[in-house]
DNA sequence: ACCTGAACACCGTTCAAGT
DNA sequence: ACCTGAACACCGTTCAAGT
């Protein structure tokens, strides 16, 4: 037996393997992601894929969760921030800077929902925190209103996607949505007068058409709101 | 060996095994979830506090994300709906209705999560529901502008409940949370001029001014857009 | 109709041991 | 320092077979 027999197979099949690193690990994870879903994204199928064991991610990625926060400010790089130097009304363009984020995010819900509870700190998220702020400053918002007002704006815009385009992939959730709109056709007048005096306005309109009240109705609300009570901190 | 003898120990020990029913399932599920957390309540573990099989489930609930679903619009029985009927200012009594509504996501917020993807749509929920368009009617709105605000709020609040309290619970998620604070703060000027303007504004207030000014904020939004085209439907 | 055992096909994370 | 095998402690869901 030889040095040259016992050189492990997968050596000689694969071109190469190449050297772990984050960057590596997160690009594979994203066109692993793209291939299969974020479902697929697993540390152990993951490890798999870079022909290595899932103990071995752990020196570069913390825990999935913070894997899958790099997945989306990679993704992030592909939102369009040019709204933000363009002419034009601000709000209109605050609007396609919000749509086109909204987007990115519709292309992967999952992700949507990971960015609720594992927000996003890389480079691409802090240009979209950065895009919101010029335009909200454009249209005059005061510094402290514009701080909170970024915060408001980008949940619901996170959230509408983690909503609504979940329903569009998973099975399950889409019969949770049958399952709501039908209480709500059918809900009892005794009981839920005003639900059933509007009927089917509830679930009138297209996304888009609410999308787009949604976004008027935030950056109206945000501009009449006051000036915000800036002592204390975050926690 | 007698048919005595060989009557499970399981049967003698235990004082009685209920029947399995949907309610008791769901209720064991709350008191299990109470216990133990959200996280806890899986199909199995669920099955091994009834001592049964996992499979047996299965014959009254569809799957885990309906069986969450369930556990939430139990819970929602606990929101204060009193501010629909009493006195006072309208834009109040709805910051403390949607506050109680909070306040019951905010201790189980794993249960806020799930909400955004598989929605409720027991009779607790609708309660709220109609809680709330009574409220928006009181202040003035056309239904269709109510019909779509309610979304907005509560989407706005369940949201709210996701992202804030996750950090209180898992450690992961307050090490994103503080990843994003020090990204903020450390913001280069060249990049995100913005942001390292405002600086520690960005992060400024606590949760529950940041949350006031944003029902205000919201409430100002409805009222301000425009009446909605609720031509077409939502997919 | 309801219930179940067993199986299928997976998970995240840790840790001692190696290089 | 980096990498790994192996283990620990779990998952959701299905299905054929029983009562």
């Amino acid at each position: 037996m030889t040095a040259h027999a016992r050189e492990p197979r997968s050596r000689r099949e694969r071109p190469a393997k190449p050297a772990l690193t984050r960057a590596g690990i997160i690009g594979t994870a994203v066109e692993l992601m793209r291939a299969e879903g974020l479902e697929r994204v697993t540390m152990r199928r993951l490890a798999q894929e870079l022909d290595t064991g899932p103990a071995s991610l752990y020196v570069y990625v913390r825990n999935t969760a913070e894997l899958h926060a790099a997945i989306l400010d990679q993704l992030l790089g592909a939102v369009d921030l040019t709204p933000a130097q363009a002419d034009g009304d601000w709000r209109d363009r605050l609007t396609r800077l919000l749509g086109s984020y909204l987007a990115v995010l519709f292309e992967h819900p999952a992700l949507a929902r990971s960015a609720l509870v594992a927000r996003p700190s890389g480079e691409h998220y802090l240009d979209l925190v950065e895009a919101v702020l010029a335009l909200l400053g454009e249209g005059g918002l005061a510094p402290a209103g514009a701080a909170w007002a970024v915060d408001l704006l980008l949940l619901f815009t996170t959230s509408t996607a983690a909503e609504q385009s979940t329903r569009r992939q998973a099975a399950d959730a889409q019969d949770e949505w049958d399952a709501l709109t039908a209480a709500l056709r059918e809900a009892a007048p005794a009981r839920h007068p005003h639900i059933a005096a509007l009927g089917g306005l509830l679930l009138s309109g297209t996304g888009e058409a609410r999308l787009a009240w949604g976004f008027q109705a935030l950056i109206s609300g945000v501009l009449a709101a006051p000036a915000p009570d800036t002592s204390g901190s975050t926690p």
